[in-house]
DNA sequence: AGAGGTGGTG
DNA sequence: CATGCACCACCTCT
């Protein structure tokens, strides 16, 4: 291995006079690839300072004291798309040096997310220190780079001399990247990767408004509703127990904490005499007591308060009064995007008890447009499979589940087939959705509440029917299994982990991977669409000059802000760059997105 | 601190 | 017999 520069005294210089800052860019400005680092005060970048922006060639590295210098000189540079600029987690450094200096930088390769890509389903240690030990055999001092937190007083020579190297590494590891990435043919989806890093940073910098107020009163509705429960439930279990306790004030005490599922297995169990294997809602359901009825409903309310209810009015910044919450961007191993602080991802679906979803609302003279892809999943199945039944009922623009239920229980579909027969609609969603991740019969008898031998015979059917889906449902299992990988259509791989011939739980174990095998190219390329949605989208706000952005994306969802006379032109926009971007894979199954604005996040 | 149970989303 | 995929948050218990 060559390095051109020497671990243990890396050729830098800390550029603090006007005049070598000068002499540094006249430098970095004749190079085509640059690596880029800044050491701020906070993860944070409305709260933090940022101490030091490192960027090095090959062989030197600037360490750059942000505090001195003006470091906005540096936006033609960084701005310059001939450039390559090589970073660790770009997002948090574009984050930073967008909201301090308003710079856009472009033409990223990123190392942790070309890392994740390379070892995706096997690892997840991307972090610069992991990658860095892996491709160099160098170990950097994890401590010395974090102790930039909350520093404001002098950086030491130490410190610096750190910041210094983490950038001269980015060389090497990009070059042993570069080449695996060629190799695993995986170039075009690091190109995409690459891509989405500033869109997400813009999305985020953005962040949403929440109305507080509202948010607060649908969440102490809840609570009341939740303690009437609880009292309710103490109060017919009380007898149940011998002991009666007594709180501090004389009044009579919780018999059982009602969160804990030790105690109420107990109580389903010992004292009811339930024979209750869990106390899950799908067990509880199914119990005949008036305990179990009530618990299902406390159960319900206190989930919504406590992963809901305070905690999410407590995420908003106290500089931007918004909501800023952390995309991953490779979150999950099939390529979609996981969220948390808090987790926008799983907000309730909007309902009358619990109207979380429409207190997410725009700000004054703004629209939210909210559009989403249509059954992508299936359309995707009917894509890959080419199955001319599922493609028919798309081109008519029938709902699928309803048409599935009509080829299958061997009815005339109509437009109102919902309405009549809801039940066999509700049977073919859950096989829909259920088989082409691979679901037993079993798992699919309990889910529509038939015996087994009946779901045995639904699966039957379905397979009968869509005979192209169970071929392509068979390949990619097989193909998982013989090649240790599953692929999206634009190369997006995910790797499986074989197990052991020996391995008592093979069989259970290569089930798993034919499962994941089958959902990975599917949730896959639902994800790889939505990352094209949102370049294009992001480059349309430059082109059309159309004031707004992007603040949210939901798997097959995106959501926007944009000022009230530009919001239906968007929407069109919208509609048609996330219909082109799934199209550029999907050709015999035609992808179809529906957008509407709105004074809220709801649709 | 980490595991397991439970349940919210697509 | 097990065994539908992908996440994250909160709770209790050890």
């Amino acid at each position: 291995m060559s390095l051109n520069f020497d671990p243990d005294k890396p050729n830098y210089s800390f550029v603090t006079t006007d005049k070598d800052y000068k002499e540094a860019l006249e430098d970095l400005e004749k190079r085509k690839v640059l690596a880029v680092d800044t050491e701020c005060t906070s993860l944070d970048p409305f709260e933090s300072k940022i101490l030091l922006i490192q960027i090095a060639t090959p062989e030197k590295s600037y360490v750059l004291d942000a505090r001195k210098l003006d470091m906005k000189l540096l936006k033609g540079l960084l701005e310059d798309s001939t450039k390559l600029k090589l970073l660790q987690n770009s997002k948090f450094d574009y984050s930073q040096l967008k909201a301090h200096y308003d710079i856009s930088m472009t033409n990223i390769f990123d190392t942790m997310l070309a890392e994740r890509l390379l070892t995706c389903g096997l690892e997840r240690r991307n972090s610069l220190g992991a990658i860095v030990e892996k491709y160099l055999n160098i170990k950097l001092k994890k401590e010395v780079r974090k102790s930039f937190e909350g520093l404001m007083s002098q950086v030491t020579e130490e410190q610096i001399r750190y910041a210094a190297m983490d950038v001269l590494v980015l060389f090497p590891v990009f070059e042993k990247q570069w080449e695996l990435l060629q190799k695993e043919d995986l170039v075009k989806v690091a190109r995409l990767e690459f891509s989405t890093v500033r869109v997400v940073a813009e999305m985020e910098l953005r962040g949403l408004a929440i109305d507080a107020i509202k948010w607060k009163s649908v969440i102490v509705g809840l609570q009341k509703k939740r303690d009437e429960l609880a009292a309710k439930i103490q109060e017919t279990i009380r007898p149940l127990y011998k002991i009666q306790q007594m709180d501090l004030f004389g009044g009579a005490a919780d018999v059982i904490n009602l969160n804990s599922q030790q105690q109420l297995l107990e109580l389903f169990n010992d004292k009811l005499g339930l024979a209750v294997a869990s106390t899950g809602d799908s067990v509880l359901e199914f119990v005949n007591h008036p305990v179990a009825a009530l618990m299902r409903e406390y159960r319900a309310h206190e989930k919504l308060i406590s992963a809901f209810g305070e905690s999410i009015l407590e995420k908003i910044n106290k500089r931007t009064g918004r909501i800023h919450p952390d995309f991953q961007q490779i979150g999950a191993d099939t390529g979609r995007f996981s969220c948390n602080n808090p987790n926008l991802q799983q907000i309730p679906r909007e309902s009358k008890e619990a109207p979380f979803r429409s207190c997410f609302v725009p700000t004054t003279g703004y629209k939210y447009v909210v559009a989403d892809y249509s059954s992508m999943e299936m359309r995707i199945v009917a894509d890959f499979t080419g199955d001319e039944n599922l493609i028919k009922a798309f081109e008519e623009g029938w709902d699928v589940h309803s048409a599935t239920a009509a080829l299958m229980f061997n009815k005339e579909y109509t437009p109102d087939f919902k309405k009549k027969f809801p039940d066999l609609r509700q049977a073919a969603k859950t096989i829909n959705f259920g088989l082409v991740y691979g679901m037993g019969p079993g798992r699919l008898a309990v889910q529509i509440g038939v015996d087994t031998d009946t779901a045995k015979g639904y699966m039957t059917k379905y397979f009968e029917t869509f005979k192209q889906v169970k071929a392509w449902l068979d390949s990619a299992a097989r193909f998982a299994v013989k090649n240790g990988y599953s692929m999206t259509p634009i190369g997006r791989k995910r790797w499986y982990q074989m197990p052991d011939k020996s391995d008592p739980n093979y069989d259970r174990l290569i089930g798993g991977i034919e499962r994941q095998g089958k959902n990975h190219p599917i949730q896959g390329a639902n994800a790889d669409a939505t990352k094209y949605a949102l370049v294009f989208l992001l480059e349309k706000f430059k082109e059309l000059k159309v004031d707004g952005g992007i603040i949210l994306t939901v798997h097959d969802e995106i959501v926007c802000e944009i000022r009230e006379d530009q919001a239906e032109d968007w929407a069109k926009v919208q509609q048609e760059q996330m219909e082109k971007a799934a199209g550029l894979f999907m050709k015999k199954c035609k992808p179809k997105a529906e957008a509407i604005v709105s004074s809220n996040w709801e649709h």
